[in-house]
DNA sequence: ACACAATGTCGAATCGATTCGACGAATCGA
DNA sequence: TCGATTCGTCGAATCGATTCGACATTGTGT
């Protein structure tokens, strides 16, 4: 492997000369800088991070939190965390993955090492144990997915609200007057996620601002409770017509169980999701808002990198920065309105 | 942050014990150890990463390149990184993500700069430019799925030949006596993906052995094209009473077309799914065999890190190690037999 | 009592890049 | 022609941990 002193040499000059060469930041004769160029190219020269990293304690690294319940798996973590990776080499950083279960620990271990420059948590949980560890140590982070247990750490996440008062605003503006809110799982409100709550509040809200009838329906981890609350509110009469749902882990479950209700979809029941991605949907024209997840990591990687540096968090009392991303829906996907003239 | 010389002086020893202690690669007297321990223990100690890397040419580090189609994502991806860092974890090692698109250059990169001892390339594809990449530089390599074009790295691979005949044998034991093989998408069987071809010839080996009628049924990337397909063989008659499907990206749409075409599953049609993980089903109770992703994470880890040190590749003529996954049927997921006995 | 081995600890060199101060040569004004 | 600048390059110190050889100190055998 080639090193530094090798280039120097090669091109006859001192070491010193060729960091300066590669980093511009002194000025080097256009003579010296060629020849140092050509012996970088013909050795095939990449500095070593390590080295790099030791004498300027930056390391480049983005280190990313990635929530772990044992067993269980949601695509769309995985897909977070590619997407946030492209952003990071926007900026000159790599991603390297968190996974321990042992969250405390393993932010002690990231922030002590000086492995990374900063961290990127992931849909932080209620009471999170990670966040504190890191604003403890003062290690600089930016959050993806809001949090009133972080207080004083940036934040990025959809605007929640937003997004289901909109699936419902365009519902009822497609004609429909009797629609259901399937909301996020119960256990995930009695959590206090932040999707789960805002969602809600956003329901809330255009139920009130409209003049269509808006049920709210909590959904449910489990497939047969799901079921059940779902058949009951298809029951009612005169029957909904629309379905907007913010829980999709189930979906499949969920239009089986509309299916066995022999009803067609969107042709009897228009299927309106909130805060999708295409996986979500497997080929289906289903109407949905997206869940923006390229703008979403490139926020939360442009405020780790300006993070970088800084000790971590804002004072109390002061905002941290943040970026409330507006939803919208996706392309090419109108809803049906109701076959039937609402009475 | 504390540095090695800062527990030796609250030790009262040299830098060099404490590195003792920490290594215990020299004896060390029982009063030492305990004294350097407290000192580690009060200063909140973690070795510098860059200044071990640099020193001992290991960083402890695997790089794991990501498949890239620009604007595609498969949830399979995110969960096999996550995998793969727990499973590098537990050998000491920490997982960076590489998802650059121009793999060539990240390879070269990651090679060069030493900030990885090991690569693990995830879904080979034919001509790999990123694994020729690897083998010119002789860094160290494993490969997640076979591929012809990476000859003499190690690799590891679900064995979907013996999968699809599985499903196969599974469907024909139950009963069923006309079925039909949804095989992987045309394009990928083009394209000469491992998976696609080995699954193929799984399905072959299954109808030469078995008196059933299998009919093997090419899938499409395309949701009409795929419909098409689809409608047609279940058309045939008499007509098939079992499905067993690789292609699982568009699984939704394959449902609502069975649906669509007045069957139920699994009274009218049993749908058996090769190679998914739960995310693929949502919920719903279809009898399938496993992707091994954890199983196939932790042999790719093993191998890689097994590599590290090496040159990277086996002489050409010589097998490298590798390891063959034998499917298995997910637990709980009986295959229903026909309705009405098969005449 | 004396040579000699075993034990535990230390000092110094090393990994490779960055960066500050210094120094020789070229350029300028008077 | 001489002192003062400016320009381009160099040498050396530095980041923090590892590791080899050396050196006391204690223990063993005769």
């Amino acid at each position: 492997m080639a090193t530094i002193k090798d280039v120097a040499q090669r091109a006859g000059v001192a070491p010193s000369t060729v960091s300066y060469v590669l980093s511009g930041s002194r000025k080097i004769s256009e003579d010296t800088r060629i020849a140092v160029r050509a012996a970088v190219e013909e050795l095939g020269y990449h500095p070593r991070a390590s080295a790099r990293t030791l004498r300027s304690a930056r390391s480049h690294v983005l280190a990313l939190a990635v929530p772990r319940v044992p067993g269980k798996y949601r695509g769309t973590d995985g897909t977070f965390a590619i997407d946030i990776s492209d952003a990071a080499r926007g900026h000159g950083y790599d991603v390297v993955l968190i996974t321990d279960l042992a969250g405390v620990a393993a932010m002690r271990r990231v922030a002590g090492s000086g492995m990374a420059d900063a961290a990127v948590l992931m849909a932080v949980e209620e009471h999170d144990a990670r966040a504190a560890a890191l604003r403890e140590t003062g290690f600089p982070a930016a959050l993806l997915g809001r949090s009133e247990d972080a207080p004083g750490l940036p934040w990025v996440d959809l605007d929640w609200e937003a997004a289901v008062a909109l699936a419902l605003r365009e519902t009822v503006a497609a004609g429909h007057r009797r629609i259901v809110f399937l909301s996020s799982a119960e256990h995930e409100i009695s959590a206090r996620r932040g999707y789960a709550l805002h969602g809600l509040a956003g329901a809330r809200l255009a139920a009130r601002e409209s003049t269509a009838d808006i049920r709210i329906v909590p959904s449910s981890g489990e497939p047969e409770k799901l079921g059940r609350a779902l058949r009951e509110a298809l029951a009612a009469r005169p029957a909904p017509t629309a379905l907007v749902v913010q829980h999709l882990i189930l979906l499949p479950h969920l239009l089986d169980e509309i299916a066995a209700a022999g009803l067609r979809v969107p042709e009897d029941l228009a299927v309106v999701l909130v805060g999708s991605f295409p996986d979500d949907v497997g080929g289906r024209p289903l109407p949905r808002i997206e869940l923006p997840v390229t703008e979403m990591s490139a926020a939360v990687v442009r405020l780790a990198v300006g993070a970088v540096g800084t000790d971590g968090s804002v004072p109390s009392g002061e905002q941290p920065p943040h970026r409330l991303i507006a939803p919208r829906m996706a392309t090419g996907s109108a809803i049906r309105p109701p076959s039937e003239p609402s009475s």
